[in-house]
DNA sequence: GACGTCTTTGACGCAACCCTGACGCGGGGA
DNA sequence: TCCCCGCGTCAGGGTTGCGTCAAAGACGTC
């Protein structure tokens, strides 16, 4: 519900995970894995802070009991260059220490034992939060001749706005965001003009006609917005 | 230490707290206060979206056992339309519920009882990382013809301040801050009048109207405050 | 209780958009 | 060769959406 992202295989999450009991990590990176998350690890402060610029993880979980230095400093360390969602893990029940991890820039704070589906949600919710807004980076596409923003619903031609009317961008941006790929007819009508339609041919020669006109360098030639016969059309750069 | 944009006397933030037991929020209340927090009160779910409708909290505390409605269904109802950072309060240690709750959208879970000190202190973590990045160098757009100062909540134009109602500023705001971005009629009303708003459309040709009307050169043919018709509206320098 | 400001609501003219039907063209099959 | 189906093109008409104005309602202040 939060993005569709068509066609956009994401990478998988990576996780840092910053602890130095053998049998905990080793719980983590199994659950971890078995979730499609990439996962690295460290053994001490130093090497995690080193992993951490190497790797640019999404999500780091820290236990606070290191043997080289304590969790805060590594804390501080990924706060000086890093936004990334920090969760820490401690056996300490103080809530000194909970304050102090927190403040210095800690997301979350998870004391042990702690149950797996607990962290995992938690985990979640890190990385939901820390990703979405962004994710508007290569929204747009460019072909030779003009250039479509979908963030900004927006199409550039030669310096210039192109103005397209709500049905028109519809069916562009349908277009564009399976590009290369054939899209059906009855797709594309589904798409754009809602689920009831799909026969109504005639409604894509008269928009296609047009996102042509207003996009192509030569649109009885078209170079971008192919027609396959029979079965549909496909945007290509 | 965190604090941000120094030198600009940020608007204090807001709270909301949603919760049924009369002591619970009366001491939240006076803590929360103590320390310069601006603090409302719901006691159950009906009333808190629409107190956060209204109130706009930059943050939401929410106690999980209300007695009109599943807290659950508090959280999606937030996450319908807002992003602002949940914490969630609850008796209940069950791993189960906090997993529903944080994977609705929650940004942590607290379990009662807590440590006043650690509430604060995730409270604080939660505000901390919900503040965008650049926001204190940009806080200003300039156009030819007019100055928006986003912080002082200010409108220059020719030297003078312009005056403007709540809800022009309210609608300046979100146009201003997706500058070059088309601005869906939807998500305008929504963000400007609520929720529940959404086909309202006169509304906003009545106050696009005034908004140009105050500011463009020439409000017939508006240079800044752009129509795309059955779609939105857009702000450009 | 009267005033001023802001918000909401309704009515109207006008421009733009969407749908529709007609025509021409080209390729594949009978 | 002729026919037919699918596609591209064009222009007209119904409908929707936008801008504008004005007046009524809600709210707070003096």
């Amino acid at each position: 519900m939060v993005s569709p992202a068509a066609g956009s295989p994401r990478t998988p999450t990576r996780v840092l995970v910053i602890d130095d009991e053998p049998q905990l990590v080793r719980a983590l990176v199994i659950n971890l894995k078995a979730r499609a998350y990439d996962v690295d690890t460290a053994h001490d402060g130093a090497t995690a802070l080193r992993v951490a610029a190497d790797r640019r993880p999404d999500v780091v979980v820290l236990d606070l009991g290191l043997p080289d230095m304590d969790g805060v400093q590594v804390i501080k360390g990924l706060r000086g260059w890093s936004r990334v969602p920090i969760l820490v893990l401690s056996a300490r029940h103080s809530s000194d220490e909970k304050v102090q991890a927190l403040d210095a820039g800690a997301d979350d704070y998870v004391t042990k034992p702690f149950g797996m589906d607990e962290l995992l949600a938690r985990l979640r919710a890190a990385v939901r939060r820390a990703e979405p807004v962004g994710d508007e980076a290569d929204m747009t596409v460019e072909t030779e001749e003009f250039t479509v923003d979908l963030a900004a619903k927006k199409v550039d031609r030669g310096g210039r706005d192109v103005r397209l009317t709500p049905t028109e961008w519809h069916l562009l941006e349908v277009l564009v965001r399976n590009a290369d790929k054939l899209v059906g007819q009855r797709q594309l009508l589904q798409e754009v003009w809602g689920p009831s339609y799909g026969t109504e041919t005639n409604y894509l020669r008269v928009y296609m006609a047009q996102l042509r006109r207003k996009l192509e360098a030569d649109p009885s030639h078209p170079r971008h917005f192919i027609t396959e016969p029979g079965m549909g059309y496909r945007f290509e750069k």
